[in-house]
DNA sequence: TGCCAGGCCCTCTTTAGGGCCTT
């Protein structure tokens, strides 16, 4: 698989969240809220978070989950003027999510609608994780917020709220790296390429990272 | 109203099945 990055410094990037109607675009499930921060040396430096009204209805399994209703989506606007804001807002910045195939395929289709692509970079922290902090109970981010002492308000399926605590993951997995791999300053294509690694190869591809 | 997907990853595997994650 050929991982294209975009032209930004390695340890810049947007942490991003979507709260949806479902599991599927695929399946007409539209995206409701979309939460996002920008990481710049270690540091969330700047925030993004919008409700959006994508027209159609939300479950009441959402509207429990998230606490967000169809009253607050219908005083939204709508989700294209929304998704073109955070696409500005990306600017060309490699992303990553928790489970990120789960966002990446809502950003694409919302995206699609208003013609626009993502060309950058996508990692998951999700798959880091299982990599990482293999002694985790299990690797759902309210598990990980415990298991790694993660900074948290205790507000979860928010947009912002998620992608502020996938922030905080996405640091302990630098700092891991940094502390107990001694690698210097993990690039993102190494993320990238680590998240895809199986993990009967991680010594190996550790190994030959902190010779370089 | 109720339901839906898909990629990863392990194993009792690879001509497969099922749990984990996301909403």
């Amino acid at each position: 698989m050929t991982i294209h990055l975009a032209a930004r410094p390695a340890d810049t990037l947007i942490v991003f969240d979507f709260e949806t109607t479902g599991l599927s675009p695929d399946m007409g499930d539209r995206s409701i809220e979309i939460g996002a921060v920008l990481i710049e040396n270690g540091q969330i430096t700047r925030r993004f978070q919008q409700l959006m009204n994508p027209g159609v209805r939300i479950p009441l399994f959402i509207e429990n989950l998230t606490g967000i209703t169809n009253r607050m989506a219908s005083e939204a606007r709508k989700n294209a003027e929304v998704m073109q804001e955070f696409f500005e807002f990306i600017d060309g910045h490699n992303l990553v999510a928790h489970n990120a195939s789960f966002d990446e395929r809502f950003l694409r289709a919302e995206f699609k609608r208003i013609k626009r692509s993502f060309n950058g970079g996508i990692a998951c922290s999700l798959l880091a994780s299982r990599r990482l902090f293999q002694q985790a109970p299990n690797h759902q981010l309210v598990t990980l917020v415990e298991y790694k002492n993660l900074p948290s308000e205790g507000i979860y399926h928010r947009a912002l709220a998620d992608a502020e605590i996938t922030a905080h993951l996405w640091l302990s997995l630098l700092e891991e790296l940094q502390t107990r791999h001694e690698l210097a300053a993990p690039s993102f294509a190494f993320m990238a390429q680590l998240c895809k690694t199986p993990k009967h190869q991680l010594p190996k591809l550790l190994s030959a990272a902190a010779q370089v």
